[in-house]
DNA sequence: TGTACATCAGTGAACGCGCGTTCACTGATGTAC
DNA sequence: TGTACATCAGTGAACGCGCGTTCACTGATGTAC
């Protein structure tokens, strides 16, 4: 019989693993199997820890949540202009991805809302809240000049998360010989040219 | 008994249903009972049309990448001017989008690619190949000097999916409360502010 | 310090479910006589 | 024009598979005596 772990330890342990197979082979990949061999357990012991596999999405969710949080709150601390900010939090977007490549089909995918209306609630909540932070970061730089005010900040927010997406997906389906980097930089002063207030005001 | 229907009618008719179902439902929705009710038929009806669920898949990127360079052609016979094109592209993206909702999924999902690498390869050179055609409109638009030319064309392709694709994922986060239009809008705009060659130069 | 005990994380066999798929069949349809 | 026939689209019962889940169990672990 395998070693016996303390519950709050192994909770952790299971919902890092579910994070990782999810990861590195998209929601296809988290099953309880799949699962359970990667925390050396039986497939039937993951249940000692989590009532089933809508929990385990949750813990999922909150993961992902976590770290999107954690990238805006970081940006936040580390300077004080938006531009600067956003150009951060690009960086650590792409560096997020390349972490776990997974991670965006779990908020497209249908496989994870189509179960339950709550959990595609839940999907739904959580990518507002984000796209509310950056909003947040828009708007206070708006406010104190940095970047023109006489557009919506939502529209600048969806700009700005038009640098990564379109290349994230050009990236997938090219299977990785994008250079994400580069076209980032380069669709990255486009959009600063965009959001910069005009010189002729 | 059913009526019985030509072969090439029959595999036009299911083909059809196949994607109106992922468009409604999403890449879930298209089970082989879900189709043939759709159709009229018993599940195993379907297997004198398609040798199987593989090659219905494959039906179905035939119709979306049709649908997709109908698109692209018929933008550059309405109009010359390279800004002109994306924007009617960008209508024309809309209405699909609005038509045909569970399609985004196909294209991001990994149920699509999960099971076989031929599959995988077909997504990726279809999202390559529109990517192309729109790089093509890039690119005649900066030879003739509609659109800055200090800039790679594939970057502009980047962002001007960049204008849809952000609203979209909002779109769906929030479920359908997002206003597209507007908001895709004003992401036009800045894009357009962004590409046009500028005035000091 | 040693022993009996309660706890509960981990086990493995079994279940039900939905799915894609098969196969021997049936009977509507067009054709040859 | 009427009849026998071959074709093949459509049928329905059955299969195997992988999945999430259950449940009676086992034995490692910490505790009380």
């Amino acid at each position: 019989m395998r070693r016996k772990l303390d519950t709050a330890a192994r909770r952790e342990q299971i919902a890092q693993a579910a994070l990782d197979l999810v990861s590195e082979g998209g929601l296809r990949a988290l099953s309880m199997s799949n699962l359970a061999g990667k925390v050396d357990l039986v497939p039937s012991g993951i249940y000692r820890h989590f009532t089933g596999k809508g929990e385990l999405m949750d813990a999922v969710l909150d993961l992902i949540g976590r770290r999107l949080f954690e990238n805006t709150a970081s940006v936040r601390e580390e300077t004080e202009d938006a531009l600067g900010r956003l150009r951060l939090l690009m960086r650590r977007e792409m560096e997020l991805l390349k972490k776990n490549q997974g991670v965006p089909n779990v908020v497209f995918s249908e496989s994870m809302c189509a179960d339950s209306p709550e959990r595609a609630a839940r999907v739904g909540r959580l990518v507002s809240a984000y796209f509310g932070e950056i909003e947040e970061i828009v708007r206070e730089g708006q406010r104190k000049g940095e970047l023109r005010n006489d557009v919506e900040p939502l529209a600048v927010v969806l700009m700005f998360k038009g640098i990564l997406l379109p290349a994230v997906v050009l990236w997938k389906a090219t299977g990785g010989t994008l250079d994400i980097a580069r076209h980032s930089e380069a669709a990255w002063r486009l959009f600063r040219d965009a959001v910069t207030p005009r010189r002729e005001e």
